[in-house]
RNA sequence: GCACCCGUAGCUCAGCUGGAUAGAGUGCUGCCCUCCGAAGGCAGAGGUCGAAGGUUCGAAUCCUUCCGGGUGCGCCA
């Protein structure tokens, strides 16, 4: 949603002072053993790409711990011990470190000065929500192509987890420094738009006092009698009473159009903008399909052929047919895909073909589909294409979305298109907020399926990650409130410049190590696509938050407002820090922070 | 038959591209409000990471083979 400027931003930041403690610690432990080795003490020209500084497994251990000594003993010849012990010495004489132990089979942990970790809120409170902010990206130009519903109707709930996961990606993408297009591709070429049309004009007829026959296999929806209506104001009656020959193609143009215009606006009501809308239909007989064909055809990947029938089960109606072919096992793919029918006309890989080489010719480096689950025997054949058309130049990424159970009131709500009782995605937006439906939607990796629970969502408790996140950040709010009532400044400025050395105990430490795990989070989610990382680190924050808070009923100095005006903002400098980093990762996951709970 | 995904605490799920004694929530047991919002927090119990092999200093993670569940498999997109 705050998307826009993010590419730019990223390249802003990037360079001298954007912090990342992770990296910055890792450029410490990496210079030290370039050191080693000029000095002799380790062999000249180890390859130091796996040397990683993470944050522990258990926080007893310290702040960070690299794994240096152990990726280098094998390739340096001596015993982990040794190199770590050599490093540990040398890491000592950073002024952030305050202590360095070998431990178990030649972990290195670190602890690092108190000073260290306050530096870090001063630059939370400096760059706002620009700390996390990444130049991972480079700039890069990733395309997201998702949701891309057919236009024959209203969005429902299926479509609303793709939506979701593929906008928060975007999101994530462009904070994490790529340069991010967000695309949708229309399916108005199929027969599917057909049936649309034929299903529009019953409604046209109607829109005339008609009684509509909706016969097996056209769309019944209600949704169509505005169609009908708007058919009816814009043609008149000069569409009754004739032959499908003369009303198809304009009915259909029409109603595609609406559909779209509905489809628009209940992805709006998810906060979901698209940069672009590619229409399939827009590339027949414009020689795209068939240049893009023709290029297959110049590397010898298209040919003419049979396939044979699936092992197994064959289908009843099975007659070998003669075919153009897609060489699509040359990549790995179970069988050769047709790219045209046996009649001679293109079956919808051709146009996808085409659409994917547009894509590439765009100029893109990467590519990211989000497809239903259904789709995943659709994968190889995609990743062969864009691969071989654009000679291993651009990647594509196709994450698939598993299923969404909606349940209410321990009861799976069945869902048929036919009964009527699918889900839209209005309605459960009307029913929950668009809030709790993006949140809730991130809260389980792409690949697994999820249960979306309307009792658990909209109740109130730490049951409910979106409740528990929203209410972290609402109590950072009400200590600023509380705090200016009482006549401090609480301006980032003023907190920027307190005295944060009031800040050391282990409970505000756990909360000053997780603030510094963000940018590394991002990096981590951003690589791997993965935007449902973002929701859990939210909840993690957000528990160590609530526990530092309590500790203050038992322990008067972890309470945040202070007799003394400079402990107190050296406190709120930590709890806005809190407050930023929510924004920020809610920001990526297009959920509003409320400041106040109701 | 083949391909892809999943299998982790009673239940719902994380797990950083191979790291230390596998973590949360929920449920169960016992605690913490004169208090910055208890809509919270603390502690305890609870595991053969589906199974068996393999790779190496080291595997829930990578490889192989099984078992169980889901999805898909030529003129639908």
């Amino acid at each position: 949603m705050t998307s826009a400027g993010a590419s730019g931003m990223a390249l802003e930041v990037r360079g001298c002072d954007q912090m990342n403690l992770f990296a910055d610690i890792r450029e410490l432990v990496v210079a030290e053993l370039q050191a080693l080795m000029s000095d002799g003490v380790l062999p000249a020209g180890l390859d130091l790409a796996g040397v990683a500084v993470e944050p522990p497994r258990d926080a007893g251990h310290g702040d960070m711990a690299t794994n240096a000594a152990m990726v280098l003993a094998k390739p340096a010849g001596l015993q982990p011990r040794a190199i770590a012990d050599a490093l540990a010495v040398r890491l000592m004489e950073d002024p952030r470190v305050a202590g360095a132990d070998v431990a178990g089979p030649g972990f290195l942990n670190l602890r690092l000065e108190p000073a260290a970790w306050h530096g870090l809120v001063r630059d939370v409170l400096a760059q706002g929500e620009g700390y996390g902010r990444s130049a991972l990206g480079q700039g890069r130009k990733v395309n997201v192509e998702f949701v891309s519903a057919n236009p024959t109707g209203p969005m429902h709930v299926a479509h609303a987890r793709g939506a979701v996961v593929g906008d928060a990606l975007a999101n994530l993408l462009a904070y994490a420094g790529f340069n991010v297009t967000r695309e949708y591709y229309i399916n108005d070429g199929g027969g599917q738009v057909d049936v649309l049309a034929r299903s529009a004009y019953e409604r046209y007829r109607e829109a005339h006092g008609l009684s509509p026959e909706i016969a097996e296999g056209l769309y019944p929806g209600d949704y169509l009698i505005p169609v009908g209506e708007a058919l009816k104001a814009k043609f008149g009656d000069s569409l009754l009473d004739k032959g499908e020959q003369y009303w198809l193609a304009d009915v259909r143009e029409f109603a595609t159009d609406m559909m779209m215009e509905m489809i628009r606006g209940d992805l709006a009501a998810l906060g979901v903008s698209m940069d672009v809308y590619s229409s399939e239909k827009a590339l027949y007989g414009t020689g795209q399909i068939e240049a893009a064909i023709e290029t297959l055809r110049s590397k010898g990947l298209i040919y003419t052929g049979t396939l044979e029938p699936p092992k197994g089960k064959t289908p009843e109606d099975w007659e070998p047919r003669e075919q153009t072919l897609f060489r699509s096992t040359a990549f790995g793919d179970d069988q050769d895909r047709p790219v045209q029918k046996s009649d001679g006309s293109w079956t919808y890989f051709a146009p996808d073909i085409a659409y994917h080489y547009n894509k590439v010719m765009r100029g893109f480096d990467e590519l990211i589909n989000i497809f239903g689950a259904d789709h995943s025997g659709y994968v190889k054949r995609l990743k062969a294409v864009v691969s071989a058309l654009s000679e291993n130049r651009v990647t594509l990424d196709i994450k698939l979305i598993q299923l969404v159970k909606l349940l209410k009131g321990g009861q799976i709500v069945k869902m048929s298109k036919r009964a009527g009782t699918f889900v839209t995605l209005r309605d459960l937006i009307d029913e929950v907020g668009a809030d709790v439906v993006r949140f809730v939607m991130l809260t389980r990796k792409n690949d697994v399926a999820l249960d979306f629970d309307f009792d658990k969502v909209t109740e109130q408790s730490k049951d409910n990650p979106v409740f528990y996140v929203q209410y972290a950040n609402a109590r950072v709010n009400s200590i600023l409130r509380k705090a200016r009532e009482a006549g401090l400044d609480v301006s980032d400025a003023t907190l920027g410049a307190a005295h944060l050395t009031h800040l050391g105990h282990a409970a505000e430490l756990d909360v000053m190590r997780k603030l510094g795990e963000w940018p590394r989070m991002v990096e981590i989610a951003a690589r791997g696509n993965e935007p449902h990382r973002v929701a859990f680190y939210l909840y993690e924050l957000a528990s160590d938050f609530h526990a530092l808070w309590n500790r203050g009923n038992d322990d008067d100095s972890l309470r945040f407002l202070q007799e003394d005006a400079g402990v107190s903002q050296a406190k709120i400098a930590l709890v806005r820090s809190v407050g930023v980093v929510i924004c920020a990762g809610l920001g990526i996951l297009g959920v509003t922070p409320v400041e106040e709970m109701r």
